[in-house]
DNA sequence: GTGAAAGCGCTAACAC
DNA sequence: GTGTTAGCGCTTTCAC
């Protein structure tokens, strides 16, 4: 029995036990090129008494490409995030690439740093749900980037939701509910294309006679509490509110301290949220909710970066998929005909 | 204006700018060695004008490491685990580690795919909170591998929590808040030690005269449908029930079903939940929970996993972290005394 | 069909 | 102090 095994077989040194020459081996390993059949056997022994397996950080210098694409993202604990790094990674494994994940948090040192993975050959790609950074950071990358729900301008080819849509489908709801008095809270995040639904949400509802309550809301990405302390100023401040739209974490806590004051869902205060991520099936009631195809915007994200990195198809500069009405017990029954 | 950048600039190029051996633009990009200073400006005169960025894939091959961890979860939809997948992306980029995700959704090909990384030198080390695949497809590797919540053997450290506590907690609620029919959803996920809390909550019950009616769950990976289903069957199963248990999706989900039947939380019924994760703060009423230190779960892992790449310290075979009582209004407040 | 050799971009040892 | 050189482990011409 030998003594020490000296690190990791290498391809020479299956070379070498085979009696052939590492060309030869790599002929076998890559499926390339003529290779006579007992040749191969030979090979193969060699390969499975050597425990070889080839070393993948060579193979990526020579092709100098590692078939890594970094993820940004705010922040994993927000459900969303965490859904679409999950349906990114599923559908970038599928064409052969894996997923390396950054919470951004806020912080655009870390960004940077996982940005310059890209100039230092680390990732084949970036795709981005998340900047803090100067758009022109972006822009000047010679690598591929794809970018969610965020315009980085030409060159960067974005997919988003159609949140122009979902802001109007969550105004007729509530003008269908006979909502008098609406809290909106706002300011989910930064530079994101999802802010676009929260004009048209208040347009269409003012035009109609609706009373609409704004509510900034600062975006704390270590704990919730920002959420909470939106909720709680806006049960403070303003009676008579009937309705709510906001993100998930938020229209919960609202919902939530509502309850808690004594107040019905749905009969006192309609509820609708934006996303309807897995925990508003969990509250009682379950609460409307315009939903975002996350899967599919991962696919699209995912399959966008490959096309970029074969090169072969051209890439559309803007991709936006459709929003849904997920209808629950927070608000009344209604049916849509966009009439408004 | 230079019509063609040739792919991009190589140590080599910026050498010959700067009229030096590469061996001098390695030791300023590393800062190890003399060199001169009036060496040094030429030096980052040419890499700033080359725009110059070191390959790390040479790099790695070098050094042979890529500074990459891989972690394996079976779900990022699982709050715990995206949770989980967050802290230690954190951690480990404190340390100068990126993280490689993996969902590995109860497929053992894509468990075995990521797992070959470590062979092929994709990746430094796997810290892994899933695994499907045989003990000792785990045990034969020469990577570094620690594993959070499961025992694999002597070689492999794991991290976890203090989950015999985490039932004996449950079960004294329970008792303190007089429940004499417990639910008790179990199955959650398949050879963790997270189910050590099982056997305990259910020996301190009966210890104490408590009936305590089982339900083995199914863990469907897709979509929830599951947790649903479970807590269906047991509204219908069984009546009676004034007090659950379970992990916090199949509670909260028992728990909604049971409010829309018209049952009072926690007048007619308590819930505990196991993990605690944000979910069970935006429900109404708050539930109480047993929660897990995610962050310093994560922060052992890879703690563990640096140390173990480093090779200076031992590391422990096994480390166990404590839980906690999280009280909610899904119970009635009570003092823990350990008495049970 | 197969071996030898060049080279991917970098680091480190070794001369000068 | 600095240039030269020999690898890291692999793939791929290019002869034979």
């Amino acid at each position: 029995m030998r003594q020490v095994r000296r690190s990791m077989a290498s391809i020479r040194d299956v070379a070498q036990r085979a009696g052939v020459g590492v060309g030869t081996v790599s002929r076998v390993l890559n499926g390339n090129g003529y290779v006579a059949e007992d040749t191969r056997k030979k090979i193969e022994t060699a390969i499975s008494e050597l425990e070889y397996t080839p070393n993948e950080l060579a193979r990526n210098l020579f092709r100098n490409k590692t078939g890594l694409i970094g993820v940004l993202v705010p922040d994993l604990d927000h459900p969303f995030f965490s859904s679409f790094v999950r349906e990114t990674e599923i559908a970038l494994y599928k064409k052969g690439y894996k997923a390396m994940v950054c919470n951004t948090i806020g912080n655009s040192s870390r960004e940077m740093d996982y940005l310059n993975m890209l100039d230092r050959n680390m990732v084949d790609g970036i795709i981005t749900g998340s900047h803090t950074l100067h758009v022109e950071e972006y822009l000047k990358r010679k690598g591929k980037i794809v970018s969610l729900d965020q315009e980085f301008g030409p060159g960067i080819p974005m997919v988003g939701s159609d949140h122009v849509s979902g802001g109007k489908i969550a105004a007729e709801v509530m003008l269908k509910n006979k909502c008098r008095k609406v809290l909106h809270i706002t300011g989910v995040a930064p530079n994101v294309a999802a802010n676009d639904r929260h004009a048209v949400f208040e347009a269409v509802l003012s035009e109609n006679g609706v009373d609409v309550v704004d509510m900034m809301m600062a975006w704390n990405l270590f704990d919730h509490q920002s959420y909470w302390d939106a909720a709680k100023e806006a049960i403070r401040k303003c009676d008579g509110i009937d309705g709510v739209f906001a993100a998930d974490e938020p229209a919960l806590c609202y919902m939530h301290l509502a309850m808690k004051a004594g107040r019905r869902v749905p009969e006192d205060l309609k509820v609708i949220t934006y996303d309807g991520m897995d925990i508003t099936k969990l509250c009682y009631p379950e609460v409307t909710c315009i939903c975002q195809n996350i899967k599919f915007l991962a696919e699209t994200c995912a399959d966008t970066m490959i096309k970029l990195i074969e090169g072969k198809e051209p890439v559309p500069q803007k991709q936006i998929l459709s929003v849904e009405l997920r209808q629950g017990q927070s608000t009344l029954p209604v049916e849509l005909d966009g009439k408004y």
